[in-house]
DNA sequence: GTTCTAGAAC
DNA sequence: GTTCTAGAAC
């Protein structure tokens, strides 16, 4: 067995009573990292969440996946989010959908939806690229659900659409209310009463 | 974004 | 008593 440094060694003589508390030893040093918002950037350059990448854009895995396949497509360019996206930009969200629907077809088994969050917790924008299964043990909350499943996605297709007709994305239905929409199954009726509930039911659907 | 947990819900 | 979720995190 491996040594463990934080196990006291319960053969040892020891003048300390059995209460006392294994000693504290030095933390290893944490990876410098800023606020939580500002993970992504840090996930940009992680190799070990890298898919691809290349002059215009950075392919990663989720750190958190919610689904069998779970993407982000982000572009090098600081773009911050959907609502500072210019008309110029919109040749680049075309080419993260393309890279986006490349990627999906690389899972000819796996529905894929891509699209973004209309109001993302995370700096830079960045497309999701999921596998409708969500069967994963990161999707534990109704926001999570409900961030993938009402209109708070929104489908980079309609996206696009918006800033073609608009000169800039429709968001005008977004709102932290739809996270807290009561759950409903996206493949048939079903209304869980749960969480737990859901993610039961959602095995039903999976292709066996 | 996640983790943690108090107290609601069952 | 156990399960589940909503809200703080300095």
């Amino acid at each position: 067995p491996e040594f463990d440094p934080h196990k006291v060694d319960e053969n040892a003589e020891t003048f300390e009573p059995s209460t006392t508390k294994v000693p504290q030893y030095p933390q290893e040093p944490k990876k410098q990292q800023g606020h939580w918002s500002l993970g992504l950037l840090t996930s940009m350059n992680d190799p070990e969440l890298l898919i691809e990448k290349d002059d215009k854009i950075v392919i990663i895995k989720d750190k958190y996946p919610k689904a069998h396949h779970h993407f982000l497509i982000l572009p090098q360019e600081n773009i911050p989010s959907l609502k500072s996206v210019k008309p110029t930009q919109i040749s680049l969200l075309k080419y993260m959908e393309s890279k986006a629907s490349i990627l999906a077809s690389k899972y000819p088994n796996s529905e894929f939806r891509y699209g973004y969050h209309a109001i993302p917790s995370m700096a830079r924008l960045h497309l999701h690229v999921i596998s409708q299964d969500f069967d994963s043990t990161c999707l534990k909350s109704k926001r999570h659900w409900n961030s993938f499943n009402t209109k708070y996605f929104l489908d980079s297709t309609d996206v696009i659409r918006s800033l073609e007709k608009y000169g800039q994305c429709d968001t005008s239905e977004a709102s932290k209310d739809l996270l807290n929409e009561q759950l409903k199954c996206h493949k048939c009726s079903y209304i869980p009463q749960n969480m737990p509930k859901l993610k039961d039911h959602l095995k039903n659907h999976l292709q066996m």
